[in-house]
DNA sequence: GATTAGAATCGATATTATCGATCTGTTTTG
DNA sequence: CAAAACAGATCGATAATATCGATTCTAATC
């Protein structure tokens, strides 16, 4: 058993059936039969069905399968753990949400950019679902997501923890005032934001139903569609400013169980830390400990 | 790279030498030279430095050589799994403490290879110290030691929990009696029992010296030297029976922090579950579950 | 300076992987 | 129902590569 043959068992298992394999891999069908049969006598079991349309998978098979997954990643890691000589380069794959990336990444990123030259940094947005799958698999190095997460084979470490508001209207006196509106709408930064998931949930639970949802790119404007009356949204305290002062917008504190959102970096338990995510580690301590104290 | 390099990588960072990884891989010195040349121009880097007497690992090497461990160890788990159809059979091997054999194992092992005709069943002993790192190495397939052990890549499931007495001779009052004797005799079941190692650490504790242990094969003969008088013993108090109500020992309790041990099964979280295994860890819940009712 | 242990190198050989063509058995299509 | 299309198995030729044994080179040790 090699990792080559485990390489083509998986490209056959994945795409069902030897041809199909054969053209992703670069090769020719009698090859790839070859490597299967090989395996399959070097285990002494049977590792596919042969049928008309194709291979799927035995019991054997599916056994098998990921341990070929995990072993292909043991190997990447293997190889650029034995290359990694402590100083940051290479390409290093980020994710996070949105909401986090617009409204608090930027300044880390630029500075881990700037301090990081030979390091190809990589930012991929997605839901906090997604982003967990991503880590799995492999695809980033490590997320920033909506906490607690509780994956047994993730590590997590708490990034900062802030308070959600809801703003909405300046004459809206409660939050009762707005849990006993018929209907609701909503503005997010953008769709499939962590805070719209939060905030549908809290309106859902008093059965209040979203009836449209805007969408805006900046701060500056949903606080202008928020204040206008146009809708509520959901936001970190930390971020309001001075907006609510000013008397443009009305901000309303929610329950603490509600409130505190925990957003967490994430990464594989089991993966190779390289230079440049450790960096990129110590970078975001570093800056993340600065917001708190400023 | 290869599993093949990655095996021929390991044996020359072990042996810390081409020509002795050769003879133990039953292959010429020039065939090691050239693979691991293979191996350091697949990576672009060195892994060994070379000397004239021998070959040692770059820091390059001491970073890939644990991956290469674990690769090897997963392709043994992925050929096991893919094999395993779910019946128990093959080979099992199983650690355990010297005394938990000798007291509580046996008949959970005849009903176990009683059950199971087609599995190999090899039991292996040791301190706890030592099936832990068996467990880790993959010598064995779980062990029985004495808890907590909470290491990050062990998984552990209490399988007993017992109240360990002192017996002394039948004149003795009390613990207070023993612990201002001046010096002390133990006698153990076997030497590096882990309760020999409890008891010495109470004894060290209150500044007494260990003058020598007595080691016997059988709780009675242990029995009986206690009643003469010869030395005391540490055993958990269900094994002790009526020997005390018949006045041959004197038994005394301990204070509960001291008095309670675990017994765990241990063994590697990322490991392969073998049917055998589940099928052993099956018969030991109910084996101890009885023994627990009862 | 001779000896020794150990790694590098090299040419010959054996083994194995790959390719392309062909065969066999389905399923779909005309 | 026959033909075409599809998918895997098989096979012989060839290319690639792993292995071997002999030799060379180097640095320690005597």
């Amino acid at each position: 058993m090699d990792t080559g043959d485990l390489k083509v068992f998986e490209a056959v298992a994945r795409l069902g059936g030897m041809n199909r394999a054969a053209a992703e891999l670069n090769t020719v069908q009698s090859n790839v039969t070859a490597r299967i049969k090989a395996l399959e006598a070097g285990l002494g079991c049977a590792l596919f069905e042969r049928h008309a349309r194709g291979v799927t998978l035995t019991a054997a098979g599916r056994r098998l399968l990921p341990y070929a997954d995990r072993i292909g990643r043991l190997l990447a890691d293997a190889r650029q753990a034995a290359r990694d000589d402590g100083l940051p380069r290479g390409l290093l794959t980020v994710g996070s949400l949105e909401t986090t990336a617009a409204l608090r990444l930027t300044p880390l990123l630029a500075r881990y950019a700037a301090d990081n030259p030979d390091v190809d940094l990589v930012l991929r947005t997605g839901t906090t679902r997604e982003l967990i799958g991503d880590v799995l698999e492999q695809r980033v190095d490590g997320a920033f997501v909506c906490g607690p997460v509780a994956h047994p084979e993730l590590g997590e470490q708490v990034v900062f923890r802030e308070e959600l508001v809801v703003l909405a209207a300046p004459g809206v006196a409660s939050l009762d005032a707005i849990w006993s509106v018929a209907e609701m709408r909503i503005v997010v930064l953008r769709a499939g934001c962590s805070y719209r998931q939060i905030l549908e949930t809290l309106l859902a639970r008093r059965g209040i139903p979203v009836q449209r949802q805007l969408e805006f790119g900046t701060l500056e404007a949903i606080f202008g569609c928020v204040g206008a009356g146009l809708g509520i949204t959901l936001l970190p305290r930390a971020l309001i400013g001075d907006v609510c002062r000013a008397g443009r917008v009305s901000m309303h504190a929610l329950p603490p169980a509600d409130a505190m959102v925990d957003t967490v970096f994430i990464r594989r338990r089991d993966g190779f830390t390289s230079s440049a995510l450790q960096a990129f580690l110590a970078c975001a301590a570093d800056g993340f400990a600065e917001a708190k104290a400023a």
